[in-house]
DNA sequence: CGACTCCATTGATTCACATCAAGGCCTAGC
DNA sequence: GCTAGGCCTTGATGTGAATCAATGGAGTCG
């Protein structure tokens, strides 16, 4: 788990930037106080470093306030998959909370920062703001609606719209954060990439070439530009 | 929605079979009845009633109290996903909570019947019963841990693996009921099945043959006898 | 600076499942 | 009791992505 930091980090709620897209969205000032207390924050976590690993008590669920992460179950046999990314405002752990065991693992793919809200806490608040338990509620439920698009993906689409689809979706995930839609750099590996897609690497690959060919992306390794959106949309093929 | 109706159908909570499995699982007795007066019993659904459509207002989650419904995603371009089967004692419709609006449909496989609860009095609820609070949340994660093995089931298991992995939930959903674990009707057809698995409806056939050849399992049209479990269960490889 | 390792790309071949096609079997309705 | 329309099964063929194999960077550490 993380360990307590003694300089303060100097970030709160209140004034993050992030507070329109997480936790605090639904809360009004006062209330945000509250949940500013039973938040923890810690020393960075670096690359490679786990946040929590499957099997783990669960105690907390976490937010991510800069960096990024990937959340990945290993099989029986050993074979890992990966089942999310999680970017920036972004709340992670939450598939803990039915066993009060974590039920999946979760590194850190690049330096990241990271806000721990222990769920006891937050269940107590909760009870005392009806718009906090409304909106965790919603957090759950989205969480399940983008586990349910990505199933569909998976069993319904091709290795091409797979990946474009994944490309447009961390595509609005920077807009959401007034950042670059078009250019931006991958956090995560083409290994990454094709596991939570369902693809080996070289697929992937290839898939890259084949956009790169196709004038709808420029990708350098990990740097993505973002030249033909709706191309990018017409590969993913959601809109057809 | 759901049409009330007249007859009462002599069904409570406190005496339901089904109470062990289902919401009332965290409940005292006397919190029980606070429970039942949100619930709303009714006419049962007819096979291929649909029970909401995606797009639907958002108002309540439902229990299975008999029958079985699947829950699908109709894609822009037409086509069917189907994201799950719910069985007696199951608890559907929480994907609509973070848009308040379904974001998948639910349709009876057969005659069923159904508790209604309307989303905003369990709320209110939620906020003055802790366990009842702690048990909702638990069953949204439920939910997301479900649909990631699902993910991985779909991304990483071949055909075989995967309808035996299929097999063995249903069989443990019912052992779960006290009913056979070893002989059932399938309520769904092989397309839903093959839909679900992210198969074509051949490709199950033959898995079920082949599955029939090696004495793992009897097949005969949606009656299934499992002859040998771990013969089953070696083939879903999820032990390996 | 060079050696090592990890990661990404590209090509050749293989294979599991999809697709196409046909026939059999239930159930329902006349 | 016969016919129609679903549903299921089985076989033949095709194909998209996996696998196998080799090479080319990029980042890292002594």
């Amino acid at each position: 788990m993380l360990t307590p930091c003694s300089h303060d980090y100097q970030v709160n709620c209140a004034n993050c930037r992030l507070n329109g897209i997480c936790l605090p969205l639904a809360l009004e000032s006062d209330d945000i106080k509250l949940l500013e207390d039973i938040i923890q924050r810690s020393k960075p976590l670096q690359k490679n470093q786990h946040l929590y690993r499957e099997g783990d008590d669960f105690q907390s669920v976490y937010a991510v306030r800069s960096g990024t992460l990937k959340a990945y179950k290993t099989t029986d046999d050993g074979k890992e998959q990966v089942t999310g990314f999680y970017f920036p405002g972004e709340i992670l752990g939450m598939d803990g909370i039915s066993n009060n065991t974590h039920a999946s693992s979760a590194k850190a793919l690049e330096t990241a920062a990271i806000c721990e809200i222990p769920f006891t806490s937050l269940e107590k608040l909760s009870s005392l703001m009806p718009s906090l338990q409304r909106h965790f509620f919603q957090l759950m439920s989205r969480e399940i609606t983008e586990d349910q698009q990505l199933i569909t993906l998976l069993s319904k689409n091709s290795a091409d719209e797979r990946v474009a689809s994944l490309m447009l979706s961390i595509s609005n995930r920077y807009a959401r954060r007034k950042l670059s839609a078009t250019q931006f750099r991958l956090p995560m590996s083409r290994v990454d990439i094709g596991n939570y897609l369902g693809l080996t690497v070289e697929t992937v690959s290839r898939v890259f070439s084949r956009m790169q060919k196709m004038d709808i992306l420029q990708v350098d390794n990990k740097e993505i530009c973002i030249l033909d959106v709706t191309g990018l949309q017409k590969m993913a093929n959601l809109g057809k």
